[in-house]
DNA sequence: CGCGATTGAGTTGTGCACAATTGAATTGCG
DNA sequence: CGCAATTCAATTGTGCACAACTCAATCGCG
């Protein structure tokens, strides 16, 4: 099944449109919420995310937590260095594999995480949605995430 | 309204974690997916959109480009001067009002709309939703983002 | 009319996303 | 064991997002 019979291109075009701007956008909006809310943390939003995940964890090798946020080294590197100049993180190569950096809170860093306690809340109140919306939300946009990683999309028709 | 009284702290952050991973996970999956399907026509996502309202109303002025896109002149000009670098549009300014630049397409530019034109289909088929679902999406998608827009988040509690 | 405020585009600087590549460490196969 | 293939992090280069700023054109109030 790829071609929806019952559609036409325009219709599809518009839906797509919709979709795309909507996805965008909502994006766009949820960074700008936490920018501001971060801001007193000196943290940028990707940075909360991996943060957020060394809370969890407490200790994770780069990989991991590219893993979990989807985000390569290329883009984790840097990030990483920028958190460690902060003084948020240690990053040390593994005795192990010295292949592996594992990166670690530092006092700092978990200190850090009391201070971010509010964070959430006043997100969730922002979003303005009741939480059974906000489960539906996430469980559909899983759906997609999936559904895209799924899907190995040929580059030429 | 702004505690959710019922809620832990730490249920609190969970659900807030799983929200933004889910959305920016699933924004990133929808980028990647368009950026396979453009690599053809020589498009990035972004420039995607910019075509996507030219194609939809001919010409436009820079601002309202942004206006519909929420994207600020920052993002715009440099975008804007590749698509005319590579021949799909024309920057003019207004002869009524010299600060005002109109953005057109040229021939070039509306061509492309065809080869564009499968795009949108085979995007819906990778996402693997059926219509009403994606309806539903975006609905709730527009609602946090109205929310998020609407709600002039203070810096500091 | 004159001048201060506003508007629109552009520039600069920082940070993120991703592709492609590099280089070192490790693995595994013959 | 020895060497090719793989793995992991880092680097390079392009493009986008956004804040802060510049500068010219326009608006509007007195």
């Amino acid at each position: 099944m790829t071609t929806l019979p019952g559609m036409a291109d325009e219709q599809l075009l518009r839906l797509d449109q919709q979709l795309c701007f909507s996805l965008n956008a909502a994006s766009r909006a949820f960074g700008g919420v936490y920018r501001v809310l971060l801001r007193d943390l000196g943290l940028t939003y990707p940075q909360y995310l991996v943060m957020l995940v060394l809370w969890e964890d407490g200790e994770l090798p780069v990989k991991r937590i590219g893993e979990r946020l989807r985000l390569d080294s290329g883009t984790l590197s840097p990030l990483l260095k920028r958190l460690e100049a902060a003084g948020l993180v240690r990053r040390e190569r593994s005795p192990q594999d010295e292949r592996s950096v594992t990166v670690a809170l530092t006092p700092e860093g978990s200190a850090l995480r009391e201070r971010a306690g509010q964070v959430p809340r006043r997100l969730l109140a922002a979003t303005g949605l009741p939480i059974e919306d906000m489960a539906a939300l996430r469980g559909l946009l899983e759906r997609v995430t999936a559904a895209m990683d799924a899907a190995t999309v040929e580059p030429a028709p």
